[in-house]
RNA sequence: GGCCAAUUGGUGAAGUGGCUUAACACACCGCCCUUUCACGGCGGCAUUCACGGGUUCGAAUCCCGUAUUGGUCACCA
């Protein structure tokens, strides 16, 4: 029996064969230095922080090199896959604006000139190059059966030996092709492994675009290409695929580096040429001092609805995981405010080769703070607008029947160079800005702080003496402020702070405190934006209302 | 247990043999500005880079060992 009908036997009714699919999957025509990624994920859950991550860097160096970023659909495990899993990665990604060039476009769509890009539609392509093994004699069937590889690890384990099935452990090696033959012919379940090449005791180095170099013993673990449901492991499906689809960096989690020799070893026994290989330390959660990694199940900042939940804005979540690719890009993005992440250049070298980054959420928060404060009124009102539509209907009635009033709302302090840093969140909104509605500071049950004045009848004439004799809604900022000064001295209190600090016994307090009387009153709150601004869009007869509310 | 890697402040980190009395940012603390908060300004926050040896005129940077942490050793990806 000749090594082809041998091959033809164990794999038999193969559409193509390996040179065929090496026609049919041209060199992609790209300028040069273009750099070709993929997102490979399986459809066995959400993709979590830890994809999101990978797939921004992996779109980013696609872009900023005019490559091609795809998404390959890895399901060769049929017991995890899920339904709908395709699409709904997909519509997540989507919010976090990663969409690709090619790939899968819902569960059974597809773009692009390299598919199929769903791994269980591409069997005959692996049985194809499987076959071209087994025809060269570096790939046999193998029957061992669980229970048996469990043997032998007992028996390694004992001996202090290495584990694995290599070497003279793989003893399938060696059965001959005629009683192979016969075995499956009785019905016997079987695999097809790699005979492996590798030598324990040679050093391979890997160039890791991130961590640098890294030896590692060649592989002689006989790894499994084809499962005897048919279809590839991961190992062998990654090589033929990359191979086919012309990726030229492979961006992924650096929980594969140890896989990475067998990696090399199949692009080598297939005669292909391998991709460049960057991997990427976990994200990282300390938890009372110790770290683990981000974890789903833990780490509610982990999962991606996290951010649409607590209004938390994709590109604020985007920058952050800019700065965590590359620490030098919060110093560019210092230097250009205004800067867009694809006017930055990433590197890999700048990217951390150590344990991994500490996923810092309050990081994440003040980044999303600065980002907030920059949009104009009509931004923020559109984003908030829309998060209380889905997360808060009374709110959102109240921003739809004030539109206008709700702009000038959040335009307080924000036209100018360094604007007011209220928000990090769209959720923070409403909890800030409550008061400025009827609506809501009538339903609330109010509980007024006056801090240094805490005299009744004190506050009550405060109010009184101000509205009737002081305040008037045509007033400048300037006019306004100065009127505050003049009842200050009026009523005994100092109208320059410094001045009461000097001689604090001559003064009942100074202007802050009457301002802080002002302030409580109209929003029960010590901390607020510009009160001029929030007087006038108050407006005369809302002051007087809410000022009588006081008794 | 084998193999691989990492270890710089409260945190993320820059740093690849002399330009480092260790950048920058977040957090924190002080002072100033200020009607409050925020913003802004000024200043503080690692005599030292896990530890122990070695190489060198010179080490956070190179080498060896130890410790700790993480990854991986499936018919999962």
């Amino acid at each position: 029996m000749t090594n082809k009908e041998y091959a033809d036997f164990l794999l038999p009714n193969v559409k193509h064969t390996w040179q065929e699919y090496e026609e049919m999957y041209k060199e992609r025509n790209l300028k040069e230095g273009a750099i070709v990624t993929r997102y490979a994920p399986s459809p066995t859950g959400l993709p979590h922080m830890g994809n999101l991550f990978q797939c921004f860097v992996s779109k980013r160096f696609a872009r900023q090199t005019d490559g091609i970023f795809f998404i390959r659909i890895e399901d060769t495990d049929t017991q995890r896959t899920v339904e709908n899993g395709v699409s709904n990665i997909l519509n997540i990604l989507k919010d976090f604006d990663i969409s690709f060039d090619e790939g899968m476009i819902d569960d059974n769509n597809e773009v692009g000139n390299y598919g199929p890009y769903i791994q269980s539609k591409r069997k005959d392509i692996y049985w194809a190059y499987a076959k071209k093994l087994i025809e060269e004699d570096k790939a046999y069937p193998s029957f061992i059966t669980k229970e048996e590889l469990d043997e032998i690890r007992k028996e390694q384990e004992k001996s202090k030996q290495r584990l694995g099935y290599y070497g003279r452990w793989a003893k399938d090696r060696f059965i001959p092709k005629e009683e192979a033959v016969k075995r499956i012919n009785n019905g016997e379940k079987y695999v097809i492994r790699l005979k492996s090449p590798g030598d324990f005791y040679n050093t391979i180095t890997i160039n890791d675009l991130i961590k640098g170099k890294i030896e590692m013993p060649e592989n002689d673990i006989d790894e499994i290409i084809i499962k005897n449901d048919g279809l590839p492991t991961y190992h062998f499906a990654h090589a033929i695929d990359d191979h086919l689809m012309h990726t030229t960096h492979v961006i992924r989690g650096d929980e594969w580096i140890s896989s990475t020799n067998k990696h090399i070893q199949f692009f080598q026994v297939l005669g292909f040429k391998p991709p460049k290989y960057a991997h990427i330390a976990p994200l990282l959660k300390d938890d009372n001092g110790t770290k683990r990694k981000l974890s789903k199940r833990l780490d509610p900042e982990a999962g991606l609805i996290y951010y649409h939940n607590q209004g938390i804005p994709v590109e604020a979540v985007m920058l952050y995981l800019a700065t965590i690719a590359n620490s030098n890009f919060e110093e560019w993005l210092n230097c250009n405010p205004n800067g867009k992440i694809e006017d930055f250049k990433f590197e890999f070298k700048k990217m951390g080769s150590s344990g991994g980054a500490s996923y810092d959420i309050e990081k994440l928060l003040n980044i999303s703070k600065n980002y907030i404060s920059r949009l104009t009124k009509d931004e923020v009102y559109d984003n908030v607008l829309k998060y209380s539509k889905e997360f808060d209907k009374e709110f959102y009635d109240l921003l739809v029947k004030y539109e206008d009033y709700s702009k000038s709302i959040f335009n307080i302090e924000r036209e100018q160079k360094k604007p007011r840093k209220d928000y990090s969140k769209y959720s923070d909104i409403k909890t800030q800005v409550w008061y400025m509605y009827d609506e809501l500071w009538n339903k609330e049950n109010k509980k007024y702080d006056f801090q240094n004045i805490n005299d009744k009848e004190e506050i009550q004439n405060i109010l009184k003496v101000y509205i009737e004799e002081y305040y008037d809604e045509n007033d400048d900022k300037d006019t306004w402020f100065n009127k505050l000064k003049e009842l200050s001295d009026k009523l005994g209190y100092a109208s320059e702070v410094k001045e009461y600090k000097n001689n604090p016994e001559k003064y009942k307090g100074h202007v802050g405190d009457i301002s802080m009387v002002l302030r409580v009153a109209l929003t029960t709150k010590s901390m607020t934006p510009d009160l001029y601004e929030i007087m006038r869009l108050l407006g005369k007869d809302r002051i007087k209302d809410r000022f009588s509310q006081i008794n």
